[in-house]
DNA sequence: GCTCCTCCTTGACTGGCGTCAAGCCGGGCG
DNA sequence: CGCCCGGCTTGACGCCAGTCAAGGAGGAGC
């Protein structure tokens, strides 16, 4: 499917592409494409060889690994307004991970030979490309810290407070949405969803409410202050 | 410290840099630099701007956190041969890591502003920094992968597979020497000390046997199964 | 309103890893 | 040779998370 304007549109608030020279953004644009992604579509399976890189125009998507005996690892979520699968561009041998929708959305898919074009005209696309390359590794750096370091409920906590927009002057609650299903943000946080469930409940005595889908922080410093002291 | 003659042949072996042209080659070096290193010496702090990327010559250098309540969370080591923190490149808010010394060794630091001028001017170079990017993305995931899936022991034989060679054809036993401390080991591993001690005493009905900094694989094969089966 | 189904929660039990503490081993040095 | 000291090993014990299993809660469909 071919890019529309309102695509167009948010494509440009991508942190990877955003100020981008309006040329330099449509000839970029030109040979992708975007594709609508029921729930459960695959992206790119582990193995395969690396053609596109990726925006998240909507939706979620999680980047996966299937162990041997079928165990799911999942290594990050990604959402609206974030890129993927830019690290593997420089990929001889396929895709580290397997990708796929984890709720409906539209995803943008950069072929990565034209890509590399681009960035051969245009240095201020390489710096861009390697600030979003590098926003992916912190997270994946803070990702095993926290595994090696926070318990269940920290880590539950750290995994919340990310979802809450500032560092909050008043210091009144927030309510949030929880994204994607319990179980897919169990895995992403490296523990079972009945640990996953135990850790919401234990939460409660530090101000988090949940229910359905919905969670209320009663004060989102009480709960880093839990989260960095234990 | 300038650039010698035998450190120019070593940087030539560089995944990173091997095969490039030799006047594209000297041209990065000249503006980088080699410092000697012993143990203990910090090559950059987390938080500090970032001003340069690097490859170990010699020795090993630790990637680490400082957790607020100091402990100490090694993301990464790397050895002779490998360049680190060129994924640091597009970090506008500092290194996310600290680096240090953990054998004697020696350096070589490469300036970024300098590096991306040679990158615009050598396309060639582009995708030879991405694919090492894209190898040390790749380590991290790995990491985070076995780190939620395999218990101590899995986790401990892994890493002396690493350090086997070759496939191995005959199957023969292997003998390798763990290349630094076993603290530091079992920190990369992310588990303490004690748990490493138990998981290679462990490993020893497995065909491991370790005296010192030496151990002797009986059969990689067999530890491999052992690995992936459980 | 009812049933079914899926997702989530809660409970009881087990096991692996962390913690604390003691003991061992080897190297450096007087 | 004997001492000390740091790195490593081993033991005992507790706790957190995984496992197995049962019991809500809420939505879709009839």
């Amino acid at each position: 499917m071919a890019v529309c304007g309102a695509d167009l549109e948010t494509i440009g608030q991508f942190p990877l592409f955003q100020g981008l020279a309006p040329d330099a953004l449509s000839s970029l644009v030109r040979a992708a494409e975007v594709r609508d992604c029921p729930k459960r579509t695959g992206v790119f399976e582990q193995g395969e060889p690396v053609t596109h890189f990726f925006g998240v125009l909507s939706g979620w998507v999680k980047l996966y690994r299937l162990r041997p005996d079928g165990l799911e690892v999942i290594i990050e979520v990604f959402g609206p307004g974030e890129s993927f699968a830019e690290g593997a561009i420089g990929m001889a041998d396929g895709y580290p991970v397997s990708a796929e929708f984890v709720e409906d959305g539209r995803l943008l898919a950069v072929p990565v030979a034209d890509y590399v074009e681009r960035m051969r005209e245009d240095p201020e696309l390489i710096v861009r490309t390697f600030a979003s390359l590098a926003a992916n590794l912190k997270r994946l750096v803070s990702r095993i810290e926290s595994g090696s370091s926070l318990d269940a409920s920290q880590r539950v906590g750290a995994f919340l407070l990310h979802f809450c927009p500032l560092p909050q002057p008043g210091g009144g609650p927030v309510h949030i949405h929880l994204p994607y299903d319990k179980k897919l943000i169990a895995n992403r946080l490296g523990m079972k969803p009945e640990t996953f469930s135990r850790a919401l409940a234990s939460l409660r005595k530090h101000g988090v409410t949940v229910r359905g889908g919905n969670a209320r922080i009663a004060d989102p410093a009480q709960l880093r202050r839990h989260i960095s002291t234990g």
